[in-house]
Order: structure tokens, then sequence, then C-alpha cells
DNA sequence: AGCTAGTTGCAAATGGTTCTCATGTGCATT
DNA sequence: AATGCACATGAGAACCATTTGCAACTAGCT
């Protein structure tokens, strides 16, 4: 909680600093994305931050997730057959596993396959400016 | 042309053998994707289509693709920010790599990020059951 | 050739996301 | 602490790719 309050003091700064005006639905969004450790959808986290601030309309969790992507600070993920998840940037890049079954989402970090896309790329003839790598799983049944 | 019509051909008796019709509508929207070199969307396929029979509409176009990608003919592939693009099953598995400037769309195929994959599936206690790899990038300037 | 369940075109519905607009409010400046 | 105004907000309309309802059509088995 300690980290996260810091975490959430930063967050509003780097919004600061970027023109984005920290009002009070965006510090409940903001609040609720710093907390959260699963990768919510927009519904949701207009649901959650309700709960913070019950005027924060949906317009405006979209509006902030917007904002809040072209500052970084958030990343949007469109998984397969759903609505877009969010999660805030602060993680060092990864990727992503969806359990098929139950929606959940596992984050999982290759090197090798970081470098072999940077090769393949190359080998095109282009340079990688971004990936998306999902994997969809089912949990194994043993 | 005489190896495509025999595709053609192949591909309607799948569609029977499904129990589908091969309607008028249909067989053009085929002809047009097994011609077809790159990864056209809904509305491309249907101006294609259209020019081998007028009738066919965009609501046909969406339906045969949904028909054709339950029988295993067609692939469907939401790339970011962009409607749903299609392409014939036939080849073997591969990824794609996307031009971010003009969309082009080029296939790729590594058997070691395959490999790769189903590894770090594992690792994390799950079965691979298909997976999404997309690259994006631009042209190497030399 | 006839029957009938699957198909079609059209238009309307859908649903996640974005936009419009009149009203409200951070926050730099005083 | 009060002010001003550019930026934000809530509500609902608009958007737009895709799907669906319906009445008319038709592929293809018999």
């Amino acid at each position: 909680m300690r980290q996260a309050k810091n975490r959430i003091a930063e967050l509003e700064e780097i919004l600061r600093e970027g023109g984005v005006r920290v009002t009070r639905q965006r510090a409940a969004i903001l609040k609720i994305l710093a907390e959260a450790e699963d990768h919510p959808d927009a519904s949701e986290l207009h649901r959650r931050a309700k709960e913070i601030d019950a005027t924060v309309s949906l317009s405006t969790v979209y509006r902030t997730l917007s904002a809040l992507e072209q500052q970084g600070v958030v990343q949007r993920h469109a998984f397969e057959n759903a609505t877009a998840r969010f999660e805030t940037a602060d993680a060092p890049h990864h990727d992503h596993l969806i359990d098929i079954e139950t929606g959940a989402v596992i984050e999982f970090r290759s090197d090798k396959i970081e470098q072999l896309q940077a090769e393949i790329a190359a080998e095109l003839g282009y340079d990688l400016v971004r990936h998306r790598l999902e994997l969809y799983c089912r949990k194994r049944k043993d």
C-alpha cells in the first residue's frame, strides 16, 4: 500500500508534466489501475472506479485510458474476441498467455523469442517496431 | 490458373461435404479468395467479388467468410487498428509481419519460435492451443 | 420437375468505443 | 486565497465493422 501510494503520486506527476490535469476522476482511475493485479477492461475499470468516485462516467474512463496510453503510462491489449484490456506500463516488456477457459492473463518474457523476432524482421529487410505475441492456452490436465 | 481452378473445385467439394451449399455468391467469393495474393478485408473482398457476380452483398461476404472459417478453409486475422483480414488456410502455419507504413503483410515461419512458445506454455502449466504472433515493422532504410 | 431447408439482399440491430456539446473545474497566476 | 480560462466532464448521440431478422429465393436431393 505504501508502495502503491508512491506509485500513484509518481503517476500523477508524470501526467501533470505531460500537461494532463489530474482530476478527481483521473485520480480514481489511476488508483484502480495501480492497484490492479489483473488486466481489466474499460467497463470493469469503470465499475471499480465508481466505488472511489461515483461520478466517474464510462466516457471518462475511455478518455483517461487514451490519455494515459499516450503518456506511455498504460498499455492497451486487444486479445482475441474480447474488449480491450489495460495494464499499467511500469513492468518491463512482456508478452501474454491467455487462459481460453477463464480469460485469465499470465505475463511472461522470453529473451530468445525477442531476439528471434528481430532477426526475422531483419532478414526480411525490416526494422521491428513492436510486436504482439499471445499464447492462447488451456490449463494442463494431469 | 489451372492450379487455381482445381483448388477452387476442391474447396467447393469441401463445402458440399460440410453441408454448405455452393451458391453463385459463394463460388465468386471462393474464387476471389483462392486467387488473392494478399490479405484482403471483407469490403475489399466484396469489391472484388462484385466483379464476378454483381449481386453479392456485403452481408453474404461476411456470412460466407464465417462459414468458410468454420470449415477451416479460411483464416481470419485481426491485426492492430484495422478491420479483419482474410486468407485461405491452405498454406502451412505461418505468422505475419505487417508493414506499418503500407499495411502490407508478409508471411514467415520460425520453427524455433514455435517450439519456444510450446515450452513457455508448458512451463506455466498450460497446453498451447493456438497463438498469435505479429511483427509490426518499418522497411529498413539503407 | 418438385420440395424444402439452407441462402440471399436489404435494412435494422448490435456493441465497443469515440465524439459533441453545454457545463464544470484544475491549477498557473496573481 | 481568489481568478480566469483552457482543459475535463457526464450524458447521450454518433460511429462503424460486423451480425441478424425477415421475406423472397434457390441448390441439390429425390
